[in-house]
DNA sequence: GTAGGGTTAG
């Protein structure tokens, strides 16, 4: 029985062409038609299952058994069914060497037009003793590295240690690379230990295996063997170990090869200096990084986007398009990635008309469709304000993942679409995108600012399918969204199922307890936090010192403000002295928050100028609230409350000339009176209401409803504040435009919509007027339920006739 | 004969 050598065939057989005259239907003439011959069973059931415990890898690599190795009876899945194939396992005597030629042509031919699972098939039906050109296995094993096909790689693999031929160089850098590309290393590093002569392909390829699966130091040790081995390395095996370092940011082990090179014991070129100003910029050195760009003989548009790209995520942005130009002037054509690093430095450089160069740019470069390329843009004009310019981009993308439509819910919700953000959530959904983690915290700010606890719930089931709950950044984003939805508990929940906490979990919950009122709750998990040695930064100073505020803990309130630089070592912040502001404010004490406003060395910025006003206004000190307001007004000139509430000050004290005064420096100062809105989700819907709408379908109903309500709460002692309209009108007129404001018409519809005594949640745009605040104590009284209404400014909690705020509005 | 570098959201 001789070996029969065959080399590759210089024809290819075509479908169902039969050779033989004498064959019979089902024997060699099935082997030509490119489709499986043989019954191929999936994964499930063990034609092609995956050797995934490392004991079963370990059996498979070590085995030096010539016939099939079936670990497992895994590969049992594939038996040849007599007496279709009898034939060809008997020997290789049955088969003429026409015959064989026909089937390898008609492997090599399978393996290019990627019916993979057919050449093996045919593969492994021939007789073991008929040796297979290497051109053919190769080819194989870059077709399966390519399409990732591990499965249909690792009995190539197996085929060629039948053959005995896995010592061989040139096969063996082949099945590593195969293994490679199928981010199998383990396997990879099997083969490579098989391999009798291993050259500097074999090792660059393992050392890249390495790397390119996210084991560094493993590439770095594999790169000292090499050395230690006489194995000199490459250009390629420069470049990959560079670029390994970066990764990890191994600055000395870099800076170590960088001076072999200078020492020129280590080759390089363009690609290996290249990958040395990447490793100098990820090890945060951007002088160094600089310099060796300066040296480089040669640059090309590699070289240039690395540096861009170094200076557009280090905030020297401009930098970084002048570089662009530069590099423009030089001759060298921008790629996709060029013109993303300058797309990046004009978000962060807030210059719309740069990005619309870029994008310019982009359009004629051809890149207009390169999805990375489509994503930067969405970022950059949601960074603009320009929802739409990113809504056109997003519609025009041929291709679409998971950050394009992550980017887009960004900039609805960036622009306070949250509506459109649920809605596009949903279309992506149906178009059968997986969400990432960053997906869901966009999804969830949107939650929590629309109060759609529904759907917030339902994204918090997803959440814990995809086993991301316990992530940190997801349960803050979770507890947030709980938070603002008003469900205190759901969001303790989540902090509790959260194993490994940090600085922001503990925050978030903090700010939670202190934005519903409940401020010994906050105070005593910061305290817990203390003892956890966590370290609390600025943003923790400011929920508990809003906490202190809401509860009246001023010595505590002091006792915090006062560690904050002394303990802490933070310098307290505008929101930090406008909290102080509250505390003294909210207990009562007006001359003391002015005096020390007045000392203060922030004293300029609008947040302390508010939290003034705010105390003035709830204790009925129109001197000073004037004196605040037009304080607040100075400062931020387009921002309406203060207008308002200095005008609610004048109505009440009759003196409408004033209110008509208040009214024109508005229109000179364009500050337009925002229309009042506000919604409340139904069964996963969000329904919105504005002022006396008239839009929705069941508009009649409410009023009814409402009329009805009102009277109730008249009997029960409600009499409409008519004073705090700012219109000079007839009263009855006062008391109708108080009525229909939208809180009230959408608590009534929540009403009419859910069970009774379920607790009803309003998001309102505005800060709330006086009226309703009192209105809808009365509410939560006669309807019987909790009433959870977020306006601008907070969370008030209505039950029973009172409200959590304690009626500090 | 086979191998290598730069990438967006947060």
């Amino acid at each position: 029985m001789g070996v029969l050598e065959v080399d590759p065939p210089c024809f290819s057989a075509t479908k169902g062409t039969s050779l033989a005259s004498d064959s019979c239907p089902g024997t060699f003439s099935d082997l030509f038609v490119r489709k499986p011959v043989l019954p191929v069973k999936d994964d499930k059931e063990g034609g092609l299952a995956p050797l995934d415990a490392e004991e079963d890898l370990h059996r498979f690599h070590s085995s030096s058994d010539k016939r099939p190795v079936v670990p497992s009876g895994r590969f049992q899945g594939l038996t040849l069914e007599p007496p279709l194939l009898d034939k060809l396992r008997a020997t290789s005597e049955d088969l003429s060497l026409a015959e064989t030629e026909v089937i390898l042509g008609s492997i090599k031919e399978n393996i290019i037009e990627g019916n993979l699972k057919t050449a093996l098939e045919q593969l492994e039906s021939l007789p073991i003793e008929v040796r297979i050109n290497s051109d053919i296995l190769s080819l194989f094993l870059k077709q399966c590295g390519k399409t990732k096909s591990v499965h249909v790689g690792r009995r190539i693999h197996n085929y060629i240690k039948m053959q005995g031929l896995q010592h061989d160089t040139f096969l063996g850098n082949h099945i590593i690379n195969m293994y490679r590309h199928c981010k199998d290393t383990s396997s990879a590093k099997y083969a490579f230990d098989d391999i009798h002569r291993k050259n500097v392909i074999s090792w660059t390829i393992m050392i890249s295996a390495y790397a390119h699966n996210g084991q560094y130091e493993l590439a770095l040790q594999l790169f000292n063997d090499m050395q230690k081995d006489n194995v000199r390395p490459d250009k390629v095996t420069v470049s990959t170990i560079i670029t390994a370092c970066s990764n990890i940011s191994a600055r000395d082990q870099g800076r170590e090869i960088h001076q072999m090179i200078i020492d020129g014991k280590l080759e390089s070129d363009v690609v290996v200096e290249s990958a040395l100003v990447n490793m100098y910029v990820k090890s945060n050195c951007l002088e160094e990084a600089q310099k060796v760009f300066d040296s480089m003989r040669s640059r090309n548009v590699v070289s240039w986007t690395t540096m861009i790209l170094a200076y557009a995520q280090n905030n020297q942005e401009k930098k970084a398009l002048n570089l662009f130009e530069q590099m423009e002037v030089f001759g060298v054509i921008p790629n996709e990635f060029t013109l993303v690093g300058a797309l990046s430095a004009c978000s962060r450089l807030r210059s719309l008309a740069d990005g619309l160069n870029v994008h310019g740019k982009a359009v004629y470069h051809g890149y207009e469709s390169h999805i990375v390329l489509g994503n930067a843009l969405i970022h950059m004009y949601s960074k603009f304000g320009h929802w739409d310019l990113g809504l056109k981009v997003f519609s025009k993308m041929p291709m679409k993942d998971v950050i394009s439509w992550t980017s887009m819910l960004d900039a609805y919700t960036e622009e306070g679409r949250t509506k459109d953000t649920l809605q596009l959530f949903e279309e992506m959904n149906w178009e059968g995108i997986i969400p990432d983690k960053v997906t869901f915290l966009s999804i969830l700010g949107a939650c929590a600012d629309l109060l759609a606890l529904e759907q917030g719930k339902r994204i918090h089931a997803s959440i814990i399918s995809r086993k991301l709950h316990t992530d940190q950044m997801v349960g803050c984003a979770l507890i947030h969204m709980y938070g603002r939805c008003g469900s205190v508990e759901s969001a303790r929940e989540v902090f509790d199922n959260i194993q490994n906490h940090n600085v922001h979990t503990w925050t978030s919950m903090i700010s939670v307890y202190s934005q519903h009122g409940l401020s010994r709750d906050a105070l005593i998990l910061f305290n817990e936090m203390l003892k956890e040695d966590v370290k609390p930064n600025e943003i923790t100073f400011v929920s508990v010192l809003s906490a202190c505020s809401h509860g009246g803990f001023i010595a505590e309130a002091f006792r915090c403000f006062n560690s904050l630089k002394r303990v802490f070592d933070i310098t307290p912040t505008a929101e930090h002295y406008a909290c102080m502001v509250d505390v003294l404010g909210r207990a009562g004490f007006l001359k003391e928050a002015e005096e020390l406003l007045k000392k203060m060395p922030i004293s300029g910025d609008v947040v302390i100028w508010r939290s003034m006003l705010s105390a003035c206004v709830a204790f009925n000190d129109t001197q000073r609230a004037k004196w605040a307001a037009e304080e607040c007004i100075k400062l931020q000139p387009g921002y309406s409350a203060p207008y308002v509430m200095l005008s609610n000050i004048f109505v009440a004290e009759d003196q409408w000339e004033e209110v008509a005064r208040i009214q024109r420096i508005m229109d000179i100062n364009g500050v337009k009176m925002q229309l009042g809105k506000s919604s409340i989700e139904i069964k996963d819907k969000i329904h919105e209401f504005v002022v006396d709408d008239q839009a929705h379908p069941q508009i009649e109903q409410i009023h009814a409803e409402l009329g009805t309500l009102s009277k109730k709460m008249e009997e029960c002692g409600y009499v409409p504040m008519v004073n705090t309209v700012l219109h000079d009108v007839e009263e009855e007129l006062k008391t109708y435009m108080l009525k229909y404001h939208s809180e009230r018409l959408a608590i009534v519809f929540g009403h009419m919509m859910t069970p009774s005594k379920s607790t009803l949640r309003i998001v309102k745009n505005l800060r709330m007027c006086f009226d309703c605040h009192c209105a809808i104590k009365y509410m939560s009284k006669i309807l019987e339920r909790e009433i959870i209404v977020r306006d601008s400014y907070c969370s008030h909690h209505f039950k029973d006739g009172v409200c959590s705020c304690l009626d500090y509005w």
